[in-house]
This record gives structure tokens, C-alpha cells and sequence, in this order.
RNA sequence: GCCCCCGUGGCGGAAUUGGUAGACGCGCCUGACUCAAAAUCAGGUUCCUCACGGAGUGUUGGUUCGAGUCCGACCGGGGGUACCA
């Protein structure tokens, strides 16, 4: 036997890369005879080079994308570019490159670096989001919209990313911090644009129960977001001291049972009547100022004390006679939320009990536990928060809590002082940016027209070249023209808007723009959107759990709106996979060392350029700033991205975090040279391609075929489930299985090419060119990449004999083989003559024998 | 605080509907090949015990002929979210 060839895997690669490019095979196109499938991983932002996240999700999505295409489906699998962002901007500022050029050449590294991972991919459909035939689009949308009613200007208090310089979204800002630079947000009042995402809050809400392939993880966040609650808005009279009417107050509240337990009144610093009161109270003003210092971080919101300041106003109660009570500015109230007001009660709410206890107001229960005597009942250490049921409360006493809120709020309406509402935590969409690098909004500022729309013809706004970014600022804003030109209502002068679009708006249709990537007139040919869309399966990080994907659903929603398509939502499934991680080193001093740095023998690891010990930290996210990356580019070249794709799919369940090891790789590789070598020493064996089927096989092939179809049915499950790493421990088996199996004679040799193609076909949407370098060895002309997923015989699936497990009390004992399908009397007989069952018995009689068919025989003393 | 998820060998992780716990891989050990090493190949590898056997899926209690899986309480880890009235 000849000594055979390595693998090499430079060459292999290369070479099948340059096939599939050249035939196009990857290439989508629509056919209505066939069914579709849309395969879509989240596309990347140029940042300068693919890391490990991205190869992770990559292969994922292609496995699905080439296992699919066996399967029959015409494919659509598009990768583009989400261009815009300040990364850009900040390069333009330190490396003195303009955003334009920068983006543009690492988009072109990364693509070199995506095309050698041999992802199936349709490039012909490449689309990058900052270009003018994207973003013209996204324009007339966005007009379209505004026309709908579903965009606007708002002066507001929005939060303000003091490092970006510009205003965030309420879903980027991640604990009182902006998403991309961390540092605290201010809180600023601007006029700004939005998007009516609240609009579709409840339609959200509910449609999230019909999306059955998305994680429950990410319906259930969504849900938390958009915060439904039910409750109740209340309007208050409110006096001055002399008992003067001083108009109405409306507050919200979701436990309007617990109303007579009211014992204040208390409203945001922000709110309008606080505002009008301090022109004239300077203690007020400097307490609202106060207030507006404390910071929205976390860790600031948990220590704050409450505190209140006490307005010269009284609130009369809507439900009793004659009564008041003190009206307060409060710094725990939002104006964000409800009305921003609220009414304090402080015996069922852990906030107006602090409050309350502060300043002295009275604390009175109206909510006690069900099996409590009512007057021997008292909160005043702490809130009851609980259910229970209604006392101190007139016509309340006694209902439950849900009972009494129905109640309440029937007898608001018919007095008219309240009405049950619907209040969300989702609030609109703040999408103006003060930022260069991002696709212009087509408005323009007429003094005498107001905001005016930039006319279709004029579509492209295109963004202006001649940019300088030797300030902080929007470099747009201080473009010497561009920003002048005249309003096209009136033709007198106007002044462009210089705000751009968030760039979440670029990636919320950008599904739909691969359906008919370069058309020019539409954002998206109807029929092509039709037969392509929705994404039938869309893979990306859980981060995006709210921001992209909510926002994705309210675009898709807006489009509907305008008559654009008739879909509600835009991916069927959702897959979110786990983030990859490695272990961090530190030297002595404390600095960071990527893990080329250092050396490992055994237990000990040392630094390499002179042998000091390392300290060896947990396996974090890789990252930049703990220097624990791995470059895929690296990896690629030193084992292949056969190899590195093996190993992403092997070991760790795609949506969990995946510890990316060195010894990890080596095994992976190991396995790729093992297959090779298998297959090359197998191929020496088996007859041609082609070879009709034998008649009849010895026990040892049955044995192998068996196993080949097993896997068959056993990774197409598994694929189907995302279990990939359940798919690589058959594959596995498999190679272990037929590595071991001796070809003695005809029949054999034909089983072992049988098992042999079984196995190239299951690995190739896994490694696909190692699988395409063996299926052209076994002697085929066609591409793995065209043909179809094996068929696994039905009758090969199950077996005629069965281990039987055999237990005492429960315990194992032993096993037996029997027959499948043996009748219950021919296993208990099998079993009660086990001599390990006897042994354990010591001549006791079974009292009963539980017989579960070939699985369990269990003999009860 | 509230909501959700997860705790299985030295490690990553398997285990349809409750039915032989530890598949598969990594690592480690032994042996073969080699002057030697690497690579490769063969065997072993949950723990205790020489063995027979026993114990074992975070802890603890329960349901069941039978529990990693179901139920209760607790401990630990991770994620989401929050003065949301």
C-alpha cells in the first residue's frame, strides 16, 4: 500500500474557491417552480478585519445555506456591507483618512478575507449601505413615511452621547451609557427626528406569539421592551392654598384599586406645570436643576435618596369629598413615562412609602393579605405589595385586587374624572444623528415654508466629499454650501438638514434590497421581494436582540403601511449563536499578552520573550483591549478554513459561548489529514463510481450501511435543529466506523464506497472543500455543491435486535439482546434468567415486572 | 428588586415522550513504531474498592417500578431590565 499524500489544503481550497466562482454556483436567481429559502447572517460593519465572531457566524449560516441547496431549495445567500458609522469618523479624525476611502478599503480586506473562508455566497447581490444607490432609497422612504404620518419633528428631552456628540435612541443607551462609547449620557432638550415606532407597539407585542422559530429568550426581551401595562389615567382638581382652581391634573397609575390609600400627589421636575411654577419660585428652579445633575446611570439611580419639593398647589381627590392632599416636584418621577405625574400611595408602593415616610405623610393600608385580620393590619415599616384584598376603600371593600381595578375605573368613567388605558414603555424612535458619515435626511428648513421635503427629483441628498474633521462637530454643518439651498415650495433661500439618518435605519431593509440588489428605480422589485422575502432563516449575535431586530420589524411594518409589500414581518427564524472567547494572559506587570506571546507546556505558561511566568485569566468575549484575539486570517493559513470551520461547529452548541483553544484548532486540523487519509486509503478498495447495488450483504457491511444511514437521518435532524456540534460527534462515529471496516470481499467493497460518498455529501455543507477534493476522487464530474443530500433507506434506519436494559428496583443489572418488537412475556422470561439478576434476587420472587418495550425490563421486589 | 436561562468526569459537552448517565471530541495514561522525538496506530480513562460490589448529574425534600429529565425549597453562575408609578 502506497504512503498517502498528505492534504494539502493551500492548493485544495484555492482551487475549488476558483470553481465555484467561475461556474457561479452560488449564484441566485428566481424560479418560481422552485421553493425558495433565504438564508441571511447579520452583515458585517467595515471595521477593517473579520474576526472570530463573524467566522462563527458565517459558517453557521452557511451550513444551513449549503445543506438547504441539497435539500432541493434555490438558495439566496447575499452578504453586504453596513458602511455607515462613526468608526469612519473617528478614522477620518486621527488617521487623517476621509470615511469614504477608509470604509471602502476595508471593505475590500474583509471580502478577501470572507471569500477564503468559502462561504456559498451570491456576491453578485454585494451591497454596501453608504452607497447613493442604497441610501436614495431609504430617502423616499423615509418621505413616504413622513407623508404616512409615521415620521416627525418633536422638541424633547433626549439623551446626548458627549463622546459621539450626538443624540442616542432610548435602546442605545445601555445603563444610563452610550452603546458604543460607554460614557454616561447627558440629558438635553432638542428638536429632533423621529420615527413612530409606538405606533405599531401593540401589533408588535402580539405578533411576537406567532414567531415560532425565534429563541423565546428574544421574544420575551422584545415583550419586556415594549413594556405593555394596563392601568388607568386620573385627572385631579388642583387649588392653591385659598381653594382657587388651578386646572387639572392627569396622572397614570396601574393600581388605580389602591387609590384611596392616596396620600400625595407627586410630578416629574420636568413636567410642564413644574416648569411654569418655578419662573417664580427660585428655590423650585434650583431644586429642578438639581435634580437634572443626578445622572441616569445605574449605580447613581440605586443610591439617589428621594426627594421631593413641596408645591404650592393641593390635589382634591377624585373618589372623596372634600379631601386634599400636597402636590410635590419629585426626582424619582419620569416625564418619559405616563403622564409624569403619578399619585403617591405609600402603604403598596416601596417608592412613595420611602417618600412618604421622609416627609412625614400619612401612610394608610387599603390592600391586606386575604387571611389577615383588615384592622389589626399595618404597613407602616413596609408596602404591602402584593394580591390580597381591598379594605379602607368605601365601595372597594373586600374585592380582590384585579376586581377592584375593574371597579375603579368603571366608576372614574361614569364620573368622567378617568378612563382605563393602555400605557407602553416603548417609546419612538429617535433617529437624527449629528454625525457626517451617515445618509442624509432629505428636509429642508424654510423660514417661511417650515420643514419642507426634498422633492423625488432631487433624490440622492449626497452626502458632500470636501469634509473636514479637524473639529468636533457635525463637518456637515459647517460645509461652506452645501447645506444653503433653496426651499423648494417658495425657491427663497433655505438651509439643508445636516442631521443624518441612525444608522440602525440602514440595516432595517437591507433583507429587502438583496431581493433585487441593483434596481434603480425601487428600493425592491415587487415580484423578486414577493418571492424571496421573508428571511427564512436569519442568524446573528443576541445583542441585537432589541435594537436591530425590533427595529427591523417596525421598518418592514412602516412598509406595509405604504403600500410598499404586504408583510408584517421580515424573518420567519431566528437563530442567535454564542459569542467566541479565549482565555487571557498578564505578565507580571500586569499588562495584557495575546496568546501569541506566550508559550504553554503543560501547567505552566510563560511569557516568550523571556521565559517570565503568566497569569492565566477565565476565557473572556475576544477583544481588543484584553488582547485575547485570535485572527482568522492567521488560522486560515495555518490550518485551512476547512479546519477553522470544523471547529466552530464542533464541540460547543452554536448558541452558546464558544471557547476558542489552540488544541482545539490542532484537533480539528488532525481530523481534516485523518479524513483525507481514511478516504485515500479507502479509494484504493472500492469499485467505481457507478458499481450496481449487490444483491446481498455479509453482517459486517449491513453492520457499516446501517451505520451510514443512520447518520444520514441523524445529521439532516440535527442540522435541521441547529445542533451542530451533535452533528459533528456522528460524523465522528461515522469516519471511526468505516476506518475500522475491513473490505474483504465484493459486496463490502461496494458498502464501503456507499458509506464513503454518504460521508463526503453529510461533511459538505461543513467542509466544503475538502468534501468537493474526495467526491471528485470517488470519480464524480459534478460538483458536491450541485448535488443532492443523500436518502437514508428506511429499512436500514432500524434495527432487528435490541439491547435490553435489565434492572432490580431500578438498579442495572445487566443487559440482553432480543429481538425488536419481542412480545412483554419473551423479555421478562429473558430476563428472570439472567444470572446477575438472579445473583441480586437471592431467591426472593418478583412482586412485579415492568416490561417497556426494547428498552427496559425492571423486576420489582 | 423584577423577568429569564443554566449547574452532568480534568475540560467542551451527549443523553426523543421519565427508561442502560457520561455519546463524540480535547486532555491525560499505557503500549507499538523510532537511536530519540514529533506524527501515526492500538488500548485505557466518572469516583471508591484488589475484587464482589457500591456511590454518582449544585444542595435538599418529594412524586414514580424507575428521575440528569417532573414538582417544592435552597445554593451558585450567567443574561435581560428597572425609580416604568
Amino acid at each position: 500500500m502506497s504512503t498517502p499524500a498528505r492534504y494539502n489544503f493551500h492548493e485544495t481550497e484555492a482551487r475549488w474557491q476558483k470553481v465555484w466562482n467561475e461556474r457561479q454556483t452560488f449564484r441566485a436567481v428566481m424560479d418560481r417552480a422552485r421553493p425558495k429559502y433565504y438564508v441571511l447572517e447579520m452583515f458585517p460593519y467595515p471595521s477593517g478585519r473579520i474576526h472570530m465572531g463573524h467566522v462563527r457566524n458565517y459558517t453557521q449560516g452557511d451550513v444551513i445555506a449549503r445543506y438547504k441547496r441539497a435539500r432541493g431549495f434555490n438558495v439566496l445567500h447575499p452578504m453586504g456591507w453596513d458602511a455607515f458609522g462613526l468608526p469612519a469618523e473617528n478614522a477620518a479624525m486621527e488617521k487623517k483618512v476621509h470615511p469614504k476611502k477608509w470604509t471602502y478599503e476595508n471593505i475590500a480586506t474583509m471580502k478577501v478575507q470572507l471569500k477564503s473562508m468559502g462561504l456559498s455566497l451570491d456576491w453578485s447581490r454585494e451591497i454596501a449601505t453608504c452607497d447613493p444607490s442604497y441610501y436614495r432609497h431609504q430617502q423616499k422612504m423615509f418621505l413616504d413615511f413622513w407623508n404616512a404620518g409615521l415620521a416627525y419633528r418633536k422638541e424633547a428631552w433626549v439623551n446626548w452621547d458627549p463622546v459621539d456628540n450626538t443624540v442616542l435612541a432610548n435602546e442605545q443607551v445601555i445603563e444610563g451609557k452610550g452603546w458604543r462609547t460607554g460614557a454616561p449620557v447627558e440629558r438635553r432638550k432638542l428638536t429632533q427626528w423621529n420615527l413612530k415606532i409606538t405606533h405599531f407597539a401593540d401589533e408588535m407585542l402580539e405578533r411576537l406569539d406567532t414567531l415560532k422559530r425565534w429563541p423565546e429568550k428574544v421574544r420575551l426581551m422584545q415583550a419586556n421592551w415594549i413594556g405593555k401595562s394596563r392601568g388607568a389615567r386620573v385627572f385631579w382638581d388642583l387649588t392653591d392654598a385659598s381653594g382657587a382652581d388651578r386646572g387639572k391634573l392627569e396622572i397614570f397609575t396601574t393600581r388605580p384599586d389602591t387609590l384611596y390609600g392616596a396620600s400625595f400627589a407627586a410630578l416629574s421636575p420636568e413636567h410642564p406645570i413644574v416648569a411654569e411654577l418655578a419662573g417664580s419660585d427660585p428655590g423650585l428652579e434650583r431644586f429642578v436643576a438639581e435634580c437634572r445633575k443626578t445622572g441616569t446611570a445605574a449605580a447613581e439611580v440605586e443610591t439617589a435618596e428621594k426627594v421631593g419639593y413641596k408645591l404650592p398647589l393641593l390635589a382634591r381627590h377624585p373618589l372623596i369629598p372634600g379631601k386634599t392632599m400636597p402636590v410635590y416636584a419629585a426626582n424619582f418621577v419620569l416625564m418619559e413615562y405616563g403622564t409624569g405625574a403619578i399619585f403617591g400611595c405609600p402603604g403598596h408602593d416601596e417608592r412613595d412609602h420611602e417618600f412618604a415616610t421622609k416627609y412625614g405623610l400619612p401612610i394608610l393600608p387599603v390592600v391586606a393579605p386575604a387571611d389577615t385580620d383588615p384592622k389589626a393590619f399595618s404597613v407602616a415599616d413596609a408596602p404591602f405589595v402584593e394580591d390580597g384584598v381591598i379594605i379602607n376603600s368605601d365601595f372597594l371593600n373586600g374585592l380582590g385586587v384585579d376586581d377592584a381595578k375593574a371597579r375603579v375605573i368603571s366608576r372614574l368613567e361614569e364620573m368622567g374624572v378617568g378612563k382605563g388605558t393602555t400605557q407602553y414603555r416603548l417609546r419612538d424612535w429617535l433617529v437624527s444623528r449629528q454625525r457626517y458619515w451617515g445618509c442624509p435626511i432629505p428636509a429642508i428648513h424654510c423660514e417661511g415654508c417650515g420643514i419642507v421635503p426634498v422633492p423625488d427629483k432631487d433624490l440622492p441628498v449626497q452626502l458632500p466629499d470636501d469634509v473636514t474633521f479637524d473639529r468636533p462637530g457635525n463637518p456637515l454643518d459647517r460645509h461652506p454650501t452645501w447645506k444653503h439651498v433653496d426651499c423648494p415650495k417658495c425657491g427663497k433661500p433655505g438651509r439643508r438638514e445636516t442631521d443624518t439618518f441612525d444608522t440602525f435605519i440602514d440595516s432595517s431593509w437591507y433583507f429587502d434590497r438583496f431581493t433585487s440588489p441593483g434596481l434603480e428605480t425601487a428600493p425592491f422589485d415587487r415580484e423578486e421581494n414577493h418571492y424571496w422575502m421573508p428571511v427564512d432563516q436569519y442568524i446573528g449575535g443576541v445583542e441585537h436582540a432589541i435594537l436591530h431586530l425590533l427595529y427591523s420589524r417596525f421598518w418592514t411594518r412602516a412598509m406595509r403601511d405604504v403600500q410598499m409589500t404586504d408583510r408584517d414581518e421580515p424573518f420567519d427564524g431566528l437563530f442567535t449563536q454564542g459569542m467566541v472567547c479565549h482565555e487571557t494572559y498578564r505578565a507580571a506587570d500586569g499588562a495584557w499578552l495575546t496568546p501569541e506571546e506566550i508559550s504553554r507546556d503543560g501547567a505552566t505558561v510563560v511569557r516568550l520573550s523571556d521565559n517570565s511566568p503568566v497569569e492565566v485569566g477565565r476565557s473572556e468575549k475576544m477583544s481588543k483591549s484584553r488582547k485575547n484575539v485570535v485572527d482568522p486570517d492567521q488560522i486560515i493559513r495555518d490550518y485551512g478554513a476547512d479546519t477553522a470551520r470544523w471547529f466552530m461547529l464542533s464541540d460547543s452548541p452554536p448558541e452558546r459561548d464558544l471557547e476558542w483553544t489552540e488544541a482545539g484548532v490542532t484537533g480539528a486540523w488532525r481530523f481534516q489529514q485523518r479524513l483525507f487519509r481514511i478516504a485515500s486509503t479507502a479509494l484504493e478498495k472500492v469499485p467505481p463510481a457507478g458499481t450496481s447495488k449487490p444483491a446481498s450483504f455479509p453482517d459486517a457491511a449491513i453492520a457499516l450501511r446501517r451505520a451510514a444511514h443512520k447518520a444520514i437521518a441523524g445529521v439532516s435532524a440535527d442540522i435541521e435543529a441547529f445542533h451542530f456540534n451533535k452533528a459533528v460527534a456522528r460524523l465522528y462515529e461515522l469516519a471511526n466506523t468505516i476506518d475500522s471496516f475491513k473490505a474483504a470481499d465484493e459486496p463490502a467493497k461496494w458498502a464501503l464506497r456507499e458509506a464513503l460518498e454518504i460521508f463526503v455529501r453529510l461533511i459538505g455543507p461543513m467542509t466544503p472543500h475538502l468534501a468537493e477534493e474526495l467526491w471528485q476522487q470517488l470519480g464524480h464530474k459534478s460538483l458536491l455543491a450541485d448535488s443532492a443530500w443523500p436518502q437514508p433507506e428506511d429499512a436500514l434506519l432500524v434495527d432487528d435486535t435490541v439491547t435490553v436494559a435489565v434492572q432490580l428496583n431500578g438498579k442495572l443489572r445487566g443487559t440482553i439482546a432480543l429481538p425488536k418488537d419481542a412480545p412483554k412475556a419473551a423479555a421478562e422470561a429473558a430476563a428472570l434468567v439472567m444470572p446477575e439478576l438472579l445473583r441480586g434476587l437471592e431467591g426472593r420472587a418478583p412482586k412485579r415486572v415492568i416490561v417497556v418495550p426494547n428498552r427496559i425490563v425492571n423486576v420489582v421486589v
